[in-house]
RNA sequence: GCGCCUGUAGCUCAGUCGGAUAGAGCAACGGACUUCUAAUCCGUGGGCCGGAGGUUCGAAUCCUCCCAGGCGCGCCA
C-alpha cells in the first residue's frame, strides 16, 4: 500500500539528482518490530552511485518524505537507523485504507494483471503409458499443476499438456508383456520377455482384456508366440494395453486434481508424417545433414556440445527427432512461450532441445525447461529403489490412499523443486496427522465457524474510528494480506509454488495468533465489524492459496 | 574427467538478483480452554549456514578453490 507512494517520491528524487543505473526501490518487512512496519535499504545501495554517505542520503530521503503532503496521512514516523536504513511506521489510516481496499476487491484479491500476458504451453508428467504413476511422477504432477494454476492466476494464459510417449520399444515390450500374461491366464506357458514388464498390474490389464474378448487370441498366441512384434495379434495387445493404461493414468491424475487441456500422442506424430516433415524442412534449410548413413542436426549452432542424430543409420528416427516435430507443432499452434518440466535425469537433454527450438524459430529461449529434482524414497530409513519394469515402486495411489490427496499434494509441493526430496513412506503414513496442510486448513475452517456465528446486525465494514486496528495482531494480519499480490507475482515469475506454501503457513500463523488475542463476535460494534472484515479477507486469501496448490479449503474440520 | 542440482538446528526444509540479532515445522521441555473450533496459542533449550580464501561499509547469499552427496554426459527413451 505504501511502496508505490514512496516509490514515486524516490523516483522524483533520483530524477532531480540525475543519478543513473540506480537499483530498484523496494520496501521489506523487518524481522524486528522495533524497526517499524516497513523498511528500506535503498540508501545504502544508492551510496556507491551517489558517492555519498548512506546515512546522509537516508536523512535527505526522510526529509523529502515528511514534506510530501500526500504521504502524511499514512505515516506516523519515518526514522533513519543503523548504517542507513529508513524505517517507516504506518498510521492507523494506512491500515484502515489497506483493509478497506482488500475487502472491496473481494474474491479477486491477489489476481495478477500483466501488461503483457503470455500464452504459455506447459508440458509436464509426460510418461510412458506402461505402468502406474509412482510418487516421483506425483511430485511433477503436483508441482506442474500448481505452477499451472499459479501462472494463470498471475495473469498468463496457460495450456497444460501431456505428451504421451506411446511409441517405440518400451511400448512394444509392454504389449508383449500383456500378451504373455493373457496367455498365462489360460495356463499357456508364455513367459514375459526378459526386458518386459513384471509388475502385477500387467496381469490386471491382461485380465481386463480377457474379460472383454475371452479366449479369442489364445490359439494364435499358442501358435506364433511373441517373436514377431509386428504380428497383428501382438499389435492388438499393445494397442489395448496402451488404451487401458492411459485411461488408468488419466483417472489417477484426475483424482489427484491434475487436469490437462491436451493429451498429445507421439505415435500420431509419426503416423501423421510430422516427424519426417520436420526433418525434411531442416534438411532443406541446411541445418540438418547426412553423414555416415545417418541424418544429423546442427545443434552446435546453438551451443550444444555436439551435433545430434535425427535418423539412425538403420533408418529409424530417434526420440529426439520426434521431440523436434512435437515442439515444432507446439510453436505452430501460436504459443508465446513453451515450458517443459523434466526430471533431473533428463537435464543432459536440455541443451540439444533448446538448440532445436533455436533452429526451428530462431529463439531458443522460447523454450524454458524446468528441471525438477528427484524423489528419494525411503521406507523406515531404508532406501527403496524403484523400477517400473520390475514392478517395484511406491505408487502415487498408494501415497494418496495412505495420507489423502490434500496432505500428499501439500507435501510434494512444499519444498523447492530444485531440491531432492526425501520421502519416507512409512514416516509419511505415521505422521500424516502432523502434515502442515491441516494447520492452514484449520485457519480456514475457524474463520468459517466465526462466520456461521455472526449475528445478523454485524456487518463487515471498516469503520474509520480511532478504536479499530490498534493491536499488532490486527496490523500484522493486514500487512501480510496486503502482500499477497506481490507474493503471487513473485512465485509465478520464479516458477516457485512452494513460496505460496510458505506464505499460506505464515498467513495462517498470523491468523491463529490474531484469533487467540482478538475477539471478533462480542467486541464493541466498530471493532467487531472491522475484525470481521479481516476474517473475510483472510478466508478468501487462504482459500486462494489452497486452491493454487490444489488443496481443499474445508468449512469444517 | 566434464556439466547440472544440493550441503543451513537432532530430523525435514525455508531464506540465496548482498542488509539490522539466520527462520519454520517436527522432535524435547514448561505453561494456557466458563467466551467465535485446543488440528490452536504463549514460552524454553537447540546453529563454526560443508571447509578455506577473496570482493564489500556489510556475505548463508556474489567470485575462486577444496570436500561430500544426487543426477547426467548414446545412432537409448
Amino acid at each position: 500500500m505504501l511502496a508505490e507512494h514512496v516509490g514515486q517520491v524516490v523516483a522524483e528524487w533520483i530524477g532531480e539528482k540525475g543519478w543513473k543505473d540506480v537499483p530498484a526501490f523496494g520496501l521489506e518487512r523487518p524481522a524486528d518490530d522495533a524497526h517499524g512496519d516497513y523498511a528500506t535499504n535503498f540508501c545504502m545501495q544508492l551510496a556507491r552511485i551517489a558517492k555519498a554517505a548512506p546515512r546522509g542520503l537516508a536523512e535527505e530521503l526522510r526529509e523529502r518524505l515528511l514534506s510530501t503532503p500526500t504521504l502524511q496521512p499514512y505515516l506516523d514516523a519515518v526514522e533513519v537507523a543503523g548504517p542507513g536504513f529508513v524505517n517507516f511506521r504506518l498510521s492507523r489510516t494506512a491500515f484502515v485504507e489497506a483493509a478497506g481496499g482488500l475487502l472491496a476487491v473481494g474474491e479477486e484479491v491477489g489476481r495478477g494483471t500483466r501488461s503483457q500476458p503470455l500464452h504459455i504451453n506447459l508440458e509436464y508428467v509426460s510418461v510412458n503409458p506402461n505402468g502406474p504413476l509412482h510418487v516421483g511422477h506425483g511430485r511433477y504432477a503436483a508441482y506442474g499443476n500448481a505452477l499451472h494454476r499459479l501462472l494463470a492466476f498471475s495473469g498468463h494464459q496457460v495450456t497444460a499438456e501431456f505428451y504421451i510417449n506411446d511409441f517405440g520399444r518400451q511400448m512394444e515390450m509392454f504389449g508383449l508383456s500383456v500378451a504373455a500374461r493373457y496367455a498365462q491366464s489360460f495356463g499357456l506357458d508364455l513367459p514375459v520377455p526378459e526386458e518386459g514388464y513384471q509388475g502385477a498390474y500387467v496381469g490386471d490389464v491382461a485380465a481386463s482384456i480377457r474379460a472383454e474378448v475371452g479366449d479369442t487370441w489364445l490359439a494364435v498366441l499358442r501358435e506364433r508366440g511373441l517373436d514377431d512384434p509386428d504380428d497383428e495379434t501382438l499389435l492388438y495387445f499393445k494397442r489395448e494395453g496402451y488404451r487401458r493404461m492411459l485411461e488408468l493414468m488419466k483417472e489417477e491424475l484426475r483424482s489427484f486434481r491434475v487436469e490437462f487441456d491436451v493429451w498429445f500422442s507421439e505415435t500420431q506424430l509419426h503416423e501423421g508424417g510430422k516427424v519426417q516433415g520436420a526433418i525434411n524442412e531442416l534438411l532443406s534449410r541446411g541445418v540438418a545433414y547426412v553423414e555416415e548413413d545417418a541424418i544429423w542436426l546442427r545443434t552446435t549452432d546453438y551451443g550444444d556440445d555436439k551435433d545430434r542424430v535425427l535418423i539412425r543409420s538403420n533408418e529409424r528416427p530417434t526420440y529426439f527427432a520426434a521431440d523436434i516435430a512435437y515442439h515444432e507443432d507446439k510453436l505452430a499452434r501460436g504459443y508465446d512461450h513453451l515450458i517443459n518440466i523434466w526430471g533431473a535425469d533428463h537435464h543432459g537433454y536440455v541443451p540439444r532441445m533448446k538448440a532445436a527450438v533455436g533452429l526451428l524459430c530462431g529463439e531458443p529461449d522460447r523454450l524454458e525447461v524446468i528441471i525438477g529434482q528427484l524423489v528419494n524414497l525411503l521406507e523406515d530409513g531404508e532406501t527403496r529403489q524403484m523400477s517400473t519394469r520390475r514392478g517395484e515402486m511406491v505408487t502415487l495411489q498408494e501415497l494418496i490412499d495412505a495420507i489423502g490427496v490434500d496432505a500428499a499434494r501439500f507435501f510434494l509441493v512444499m519444498r523447492s523443486h530444485d531440491q531432492t526430496l526425501d520421502l519416507d513412506i512409512g514416516l509419511a503414513k505415521r505422521q500424516s496427522q502432523e502434515n502442515p496442510v491441516y494447520y492452514v486448513q484449520y485457519a480456514h475452517a475457524r474463520i468459517a465457524s466465526i462466520l456461521r456465528n455472526v449475528p445478523k446486525d454485524l456487518r463487515p465494514d471498516v469503520i474509520d474510528e480511532s478504536a479499530v486496528f490498534t493491536t499488532a495482531y490486527e496490523r500484522d494480519l493486514i500487512k501480510t494480506l496486503d502482500e499477497f499480490g506481490s507474493v503471487v507475482t513473485d512465485a509465478a515469475d520464479r516458477r516457485a509454488p512452494h513460496r505460496i506454501v510458505g506464505y499460506a503457513q505464515d498467513l495462517a500463523a498470523r491468523f491463529h495468533t490474531f484469533y487467540k488475542h482478538c475477539r471478533v463476535i462480542g467486541s464493541e460494534p466498530a471493532v467487531a465489524s472491522s475484525r470481521l472484515a479481516l476474517c473475510l479477507v483472510t478466508k478468501i486469501v487462504i482459500a486462494r492459496c489452497l486452491n493454487l496448490l490444489g488443496v481443499a479449503a474445508p468449512e469444517k474440520m
